[in-house]
RNA sequence: GGCGGGGUAGCUCAGUUGGUGAGAGCGCAGGAUUCAUAACCCUGAGGUCGACGGUUCAAGUCCGUCCCCCGCUACCA
């Protein structure tokens, strides 16, 4: 820990209220940061710890129209499922906060405020689709209309979900508003940008002395910068989040109605509203300010790397807009975790929650093998016959077996107590001088991000116990050298209090149960920021701890198997529903997210809809890749009255060999379109099977033949 | 195509600023042991460190080219 820092903020991602809680999360962000708060507050270290709810945003707004509730029940009841979650994985926040909390809208506002005040913003007037019915400016997600590409009914004016494509609103046929249905118009409206390259300069200086961050990290930071950033909008027309402040908007002569915060503005603000909430909690509401906008005072900010461009440039330029902010010292953000070799999809269903786990398994069990498998450096795999592996091979075997021998030991043949160190052997000194040094070690590991090796390293104590034990032979030297035994049961012991201090901030819950067999108290509470009581502390670990004569709790099992069956089952489970979603079609066949039943279909249409497509059959006479592209192919198709030059996005499927000579249908009379600077002047039908393959629709009859 | 991150034992992964024989856990094969959750402990087999060039006395580690995987991004009429 750098001296110059007398205090620590850590920040988790918020988590996005539309949804539980899956493994995903967990490895990116929330268990490495609970695991370094632990370890802080064990170390004596002033700390806060804070996280909460994002509750704003366009998606949890579409899913209460969804569901016909109001957006606030769809939080209330996702905030709740996951703070619930959270604290049954044991989550050491300090602080749980949520967006929606008034206090959370007024420092939103305020900071929004300061920095309109500051002259920070440049307001720009676009025109943009606006719902007549409603009243209201739609955000292109707010657009809901038939993808172009699959016929998809419900694609969001920004994106297909169903086939992944990237859409604006203009693509959508058949455009409606996803709030009352309308046809959307263009209106003119105004908005606040906050204009990033003012702070370039500036972020680039911050950023270039963050030697010790993350490769990861710094090389998609100094990428953006590289590329230069632009301005970004920081408020939106939509009808739910924090309202933009009316006063800030009087004096920049526009509307405030219905304009609100844009969430990612007001998301990270989250972290400062939830320091206040912890700060009046305890009785001093300026407290706060001691983490926040003090110079010695160090923030972390836990992500994921999907998060990193928010957290390492656009926050802190929004903290450097605003003035009096201390600005992140590190942001250790993960990679992402996959399952079962597969991505992880939330639509897909390919992922496992957290509150489903915990309804039979126990949360340190997935700690501990999340913890093994944090994917620090790059992307890694969680699988269940590895977490199978982990707690019965390491969390059951290794640890579970070296406190039980140990205590069943005491227990059985010296009344249960701690017994004396007496003549020590030069293999029971060594054990001992073993700990020493080993939570500064940690310890050093543990502030510089290396949750893994840190674990891997406490484990080696415990293997290193084993060993020891197997060659002192206590249960031979029970019988002829008393004292040597005991000693030995004493050295063990020591060993086993001190990996119960050592692994608390990974495995808190058997650690506390383990203290509780070894009647050893007085260690701090990991969990709580300030603990009278306790005079034991993490440096400790590295001396004896038991005193001698000590009474010992009862020994019970630490940590039982993982059965087989369970592991069948939770495959299972997942193998369910990758069948559910294989079954419908589906575009991707690299199993991107998107909802993959089969499509609706779209709404009824005339005749005279019907008879303005002129539908024809074609020959492709050439077919070739358009270089620079990943997507398109060049035909030249006969259509018995002349040729035409037609791109299809088809080249992540097909080979320009699979077209050549093929009888296709033509959509004939589309409006020509340029792409890379080639002209289409068509479309080539497709069938689009369940992997997301395409195969053309073919024809036999002759170019240019009229299809009915 | 552009940008970023990767490609190391059968599997999951470590390998700081280039330097003693390339590691861990699991799995596998032997052995030892019985205090303990059929647990523990020891030994061993197993790797052209993605491919090819280059710099260097010395490269998994630096440079160049290429191949493959992941993410973001651009054209899916």
């Amino acid at each position: 820990m750098n001296p110059r820092h007398q205090r620590t903020l850590v920040t988790a991602a918020l988590p996005y209220a539309n949804g539980p809680i899956h493994l995903g999360h967990l490895a990116g962000a929330y268990l490495p940061a609970d695991i370094y708060c632990r370890y802080q507050r064990l170390a004596g270290r002033d700390l806060v710890f804070v996280c909460g709810s994002d509750e704003h945003g366009v998606p949890i707004l579409l899913k209460a129209r969804k569901e016909g509730v109001d957006p606030q029940q769809v939080v209330d009841r996702y905030h709740a499922m996951i703070e619930k979650a959270f604290a049954a994985f044991g989550m050491s926040f300090d602080y749980y906060g949520r967006t929606t909390d008034p206090l959370h809208r007024e420092t939103s506002q305020e900071f929004f405020r300061t920095l309109a005040d500051k002259d920070c913003f440049v307001l720009k007037t676009e025109s943009q689709l606006y719902d007549p019915k409603a009243g209201i400016f739609l955000a292109d997600r707010f657009i809901r209309g038939t993808c172009p590409g699959c016929a998809y009914e419900e694609a969001y004016g920004d994106q297909c979900e169903k086939c992944g494509r990237s859409l604006s609103p203009a693509d959508l046929l058949r455009p409606r508003s996803a709030l009352s249905d309308a046809v959307p118009e263009l209106r003119e409206t105004t908005h606040w940008y906050l204009p990033l390259g003012r702070f370039q300069d500036k972020l680039s200086a911050w950023v270039g002395d963050k030697k010790d961050w993350k490769p990861n990290v710094l090389g998609q930071v100094k990428s953006w910068l590289a590329d230069g950033l632009n301005d970004r909008a920081v408020t939106r027309d939509l009808p739910w989040g924090v309202p933009v402040p009316a006063d800030v908007a009087r004096k920049a002569g526009v509307d405030a109605e219905g304009k609100v915060l844009y969430v990612w503005f007001d998301a990270p603000i989250g972290y400062i509203s939830a320091t206040r909430r912890w700060a009046e909690a305890q009785g001093d509401p300026e407290l706060w300010k001691d983490y926040w906008c003090s110079e010695d005072s160090k923030l972390v900010h836990f992500i994921g790397k999907d998060n990193i461009v928010f957290h390492c440039l656009i926050f802190p330029a929004m903290l450097m807009a605003h003035g009096g902010f201390v600005l992140p010292d590190n942001v250790p953000a993960n990679e992402f975790l996959n399952l079962e070799g597969d991505k992880l999809s939330t639509s897909r269903g390919w992922a496992v929650w957290l509150h489903e786990y915990l309804e039979d398994m126990p949360a340190d069990y997935l700690r501990y093998a999340l913890a093994t498998t944090l994917p620090e450096g790059r992307d890694t795999d969680f699988s269940w016959k590895d977490y199978q592996a982990r707690v019965n091979n390491e969390l059951a075997d290794t640890l579970g077996n070296l406190a039980n021998r140990t205590l069943t030991f005491a227990k059985r043949y010296f009344e249960g107590r701690v017994p004396p160190l007496e003549n020590p052997s030069e293999a029971d000194r060594a054990l001992l001088a073993g700990l020493d040094g080993l939570p500064e070690r940690v310890g050093e590991l543990l502030e510089t991000y290396k949750m893994r090796e840190a674990l891997s390293e406490i484990m080696g104590l415990a293997r290193e116990g084993n060993r020891y034990f197997n060659e002192q032979k206590p249960w031979v030297t029970r019988k002829e050298d008393r004292r040597t035994c005991g000693n030995t049961i004493h050295a063990a012991l020591q060993l086993v209090a001190s990996l119960s201090v050592l692994l608390d901030p990974f495995i808190p819950f058997s650690c506390a149960s383990l203290r509780g067999m070894l009647g050893f108290e007085g260690l701090r509470n990991s969990a709580l920021r300030e603990d009278e009581e306790a005079r034991i502390h993490w440096a400790d670990a590295g001396r004896p701890l038991l005193e001698e004569g000590a009474v010992l709790g009862k020994p019970e099992i630490l940590f039982h198997k993982v059965e087989d069956s369970y592991v069948e089952a939770q495959l299972k489970k997942l193998e369910a529903t990758r069948q559910d979603s294989a079954e419908g079609s589906g575009e991707n066949a690299g199993g991107d997210d998107g909802e993959e039943d089969i499509p609706e279909f779209a709404p009824l249409i005339g005749f005279e809809d019907f008879q303005k497509l002129d539908l024809r059959v074609g020959k492709i006479l050439e077919a070739d890749r358009v270089k620079k592209s990943k997507k398109l192919i060049r035909c030249l198709v006969d259509l018995g009255r002349e040729k035409r030059q037609i791109l299809a996005g088809v080249a992540e499927f097909l080979d320009p060999e699979d077209l050549i000579d093929q009888q296709v249908i033509v959509v004939a009379n589309l409006a020509p379109r340029k792409m890379l600077g080639l002209e289409s002047q068509g479309m080539i039908l497709m069938a689009e099977g369940p992997d997301g393959r395409l195969s053309p629709l073919r024809a036999d009859a002759a170019p240019g033949s009229v299809v009915r």
